[in-house]
DNA sequence: CGGCCCGGAATGTGATCAAATATTTTCCAG
DNA sequence: CTGGAAAATATTTGATCACATTCCGGGCCG
């Protein structure tokens, strides 16, 4: 099967043979967290099953698999779309992301080794010429590596894995406030961060990554509330 | 298909016909939530197949939505099994649901009915004649439902389902750890809890919750500490 | 003890049937 | 005669299954 996307974070064995539902979830949840499918947008079985070039068993299993962790949204009736981020939605996103960041955070700054750091330091310049570049698309792959990079290094597998799926429900939304906002104005605590998890001060790193999530998902929100209020074009 | 375990929560519209890969899915969670599967237990696509009457493909949407929940485990070659729990992971389901519950259930009192009050009093006196009469089953179900209850009362869905996640992931553990430690010594802040709700007292409540959840998951942490140190059948 | 073979299990495909949506046709009121 | 709602039809899409294919693991033989 063709399989156009980069598959990113794929940390696979060499000779590990990918099978055809895995590299579909791959690049349905790529897909979705970088918002290249708008919120509300359906996705049909068929319609991925053709355009992929692959059977519709595989692509049946992707999608459950996004269903489960809500990275779509099943209708009801047999639909499946995009979920539509309401305010209420990111408010509870706010509050769960305000107590997973800095906790992971506390734990990889007490792990995490002169070579993570220049990892995350690396990612994090990245990140920011790609904020200079007003490349929209980079930017929201490098934050989102960064952020995942730190859940990684917090030994704390289970909640990682759950903060991660956290991404997958604002994805799309985020793309398009950010969108409209523009690549300029998207100030980050990187820095602060940053430096906290070099002094090894892990409080103040926490604290750093609360006021990063904080600012970006109050951005979401406020977007959201002015943007939805008047026009829903269901 | 025959589909032999009673299907709980399955609040569908009476006439709407749930699919097959719903059915299996809801049988299965069923299974790893209480426990009737083992840690390390082996699950298999064909052999689940065959015992449940059904085709291939249901079944396996079924497993890749638990495999996504963290209720089932991919072992990186082909096989799938009920996950092994370790001391670590216990730690981190123990400090997540120390955030959840307590925060769920300072929602839930804000918002809670006088009818909500009435429903969760009765789960818990059914739960509390469980007890009684040694049933263990019934004491899982009951517990499950007892605290499920509060997490729709706190309206705040995402959160919920992510809580509601979190017991799959010791959910056969319990099971064994409470066979262990037989079901006269399971105490409880249920009673708390109910009076600080009845009351108003979100903190109260919210405190209640948390000496619920840390005393249960402590226990599940201590029989495993001591039962995996020596064997560890693998 | 290592390589080979075979059974069984997972993966992948397409066909078939049912359900839901979209489209067209029909029919009646104004 | 026209507009529009309801009914009938057509098309798209989902659900399930049977089978072909691939692959892993365990047993057997040298």
């Amino acid at each position: 099967m063709r399989m156009t996307a980069q598959e990113l974070t794929s940390h696979d064995m060499p000779g590990a043979r990918v099978p055809a539902h895995e590299l579909i979830y791959r690049h349905l949840r790529a897909l979705v967290l970088f918002g290249d499918l708008a919120p509300g947008q359906a996705v049909t079985i068929q319609g991925l099953s053709d355009r992929l070039g692959a059977g519709m068993t595989p692509v049946r299993e992707a999608i459950r698999r996004l269903i489960a962790e809500g990275a779509l949204e099943f209708q009801g009736n047999r639909r499946v779309s995009v979920p539509r981020l309401t305010v209420e939605h990111v408010d509870e996103l706010i509050v769960a992301r305000q107590w997973f960041d800095p906790y992971l955070t506390e734990r990889a700054t007490t792990r995490a080794t002169a070579e993570d750091l220049a990892r995350l330091t690396a990612l994090d310049e990245m990140l920011d010429h790609a904020i200079a570049q007003g490349d929209l698309r980079g930017y929201l792959e490098l934050n989102y590596r960064f952020h995942g990079e730190i859940y990684n290094l917090a030994s704390a597998p289970i909640l990682a894995k759950v903060a991660d799926g956290l991404w997958l429900r604002f994805g799309p939304s985020l793309r398009v406030v950010c969108g409209r906002i523009g690549t300029r104005n998207l100030p980050d605590k990187h820095k602060d961060l940053l430096a906290a998890m070099a002094a090894g001060d892990a409080a103040g790193a926490a604290s750093a990554v609360r006021e990063d999530v904080t600012q970006g998902l109050e951005q979401v929100r406020e977007s959201l509330a002015t943007m939805c209020g008047p026009i829903d074009s269901a």
